[in-house]
DNA sequence: CGATGTCAAGGAATC
DNA sequence: GATTCCTTGACATCG
């Protein structure tokens, strides 16, 4: 039974708990008000409990999860990771211990390719710190920091070229947890996978912005292409979220106008039959599955409960790990 | 106490 | 060159 569970693909959520009152990700804090990562460790905890109840099994962790660990002109908050590292191992523990996978999503800030090198060496100490984290927390190396490609500067192929050029200023363990995500305006899953074949970082497919901004392959072989770069002992994953469907009415005089940018934002929850179709084409393959929901742990627990009332809960159903 | 302003940070579109 | 959006909430301050 315990291989039953095993095939179950695992569902996860980003940050915030909606879903129950009183689960903050991180201490919030202004830096004046002396935050701290032992706070922060202690909300994840409470995550963990609750995450466990609820089943779920993967969790993005804030990215503001050391307050200030890396702004330039606090030095007093650079030594959060070291000073707490028994807390870090002990919650990174609690995770291990009810099968959580963790990762982290650096906020659009963090520019690896940017042509001023204080933006790169800013981003490189951002990122490096948040795989001292995850080392910290001694987690498998399912436990990646998600990026994106980052800026196009007019010239795509030149900052391309940049991003392999900085991702060897990274740390061992900062190289070692990246990967790439494609984005929905610039670095299609096709500028992922050149930027793959340059450095092996691994490529986390994002179905919604390969629809925004797609390439000659469909959603499904452009899922399978990232899904391959993966090592073989690392469960894969890729994001899945749904398009906003209302629209803000603009009234010009007579003139009706609806805002079509709304499309590019996440909605509340996941279309289950959109979600479904996609699986189905990608069921003899093992990965996990980030959804981007702004109704978060509850569009988890909805898209389960409306994927069993609607008979298609197999697709959450993948192959045993070989 | 409720309302308002603020928060470390970049890129791109628009004018 | 300057402004606004992206997107996000809650801290922090003010009236």
């Amino acid at each position: 039974m315990m291989d039953e569970e095993v095939q179950e693909r695992r569902l996860g959520f980003a940050v915030k708990v909606i879903g129950r009152a009183g689960f903050p990700s991180h201490d919030p804090r202004r830096w004046r008000s002396g935050p701290n990562v032992g706070v922060s460790i202690a909300a994840l905890h409470r995550i963990l409990d609750y995450v466990g109840e609820e089943k779920i099994r993967m969790y993005r962790m804030s990215s503001d999860f050391v307050p200030y660990v890396t702004h330039p002109d606090m030095p007093q908050f650079h030594r959060q990771i070291a000073e707490h590292a028994d807390a870090l191992a002990a919650v990174g523990e609690h995770a291990r211990r009810r099968d959580v996978r963790l990762s982290l999503h650096p906020s659009q800030y963090i520019v690896l390719n940017a042509h001023d090198d204080s933006i790169v060496q800013k981003s490189i100490n951002d990122l490096d710190s948040q795989a001292e984290l995850l080392d910290a927390m001694q987690q498998g190396p399912e436990a990646v920091v998600v990026l994106h490609v980052g800026g196009a500067y007019g010239d795509k192929a030149a900052a391309r070229d940049r991003f392999v050029r900085h991702y060897a200023r990274l740390s061992e363990a900062a190289q070692r947890r990246l990967v790439i995500e494609n984005d929905e305006f610039t670095y299609s899953l096709e500028d992922c996978l050149w930027v793959n074949a340059r450095i092996g970082v691994p490529v986390v497919f994002d179905h919604q912005h390969h629809r925004l901004n797609p390439g000659p392959m469909s959603a499904a072989e452009a899922a399978r292409a990232a899904l391959a770069t993966w090592p073989p002992a690392v469960t894969p994953k890729v994001h899945y979220s749904s398009p906003r469907l209302d629209g803000r009415e603009i009234r010009r005089g007579k003139e009706v106008r609806l805002e079509v940018p709304l499309l590019r934002q996440h909605a509340d929850y996941i279309d289950p039959w959109t979600f479904a179709d996609f699986l189905g084409t990608l069921r003899d393959l093992r990965f996990d599955v980030m959804l981007e929901a702004k109704a978060k742990d509850l569009a988890l627990r909805k898209l389960r409960a409306d994927l069993r009332a609607l008979g298609c809960a197999d697709v959450l159903r993948q192959p045993r790990a070989s």
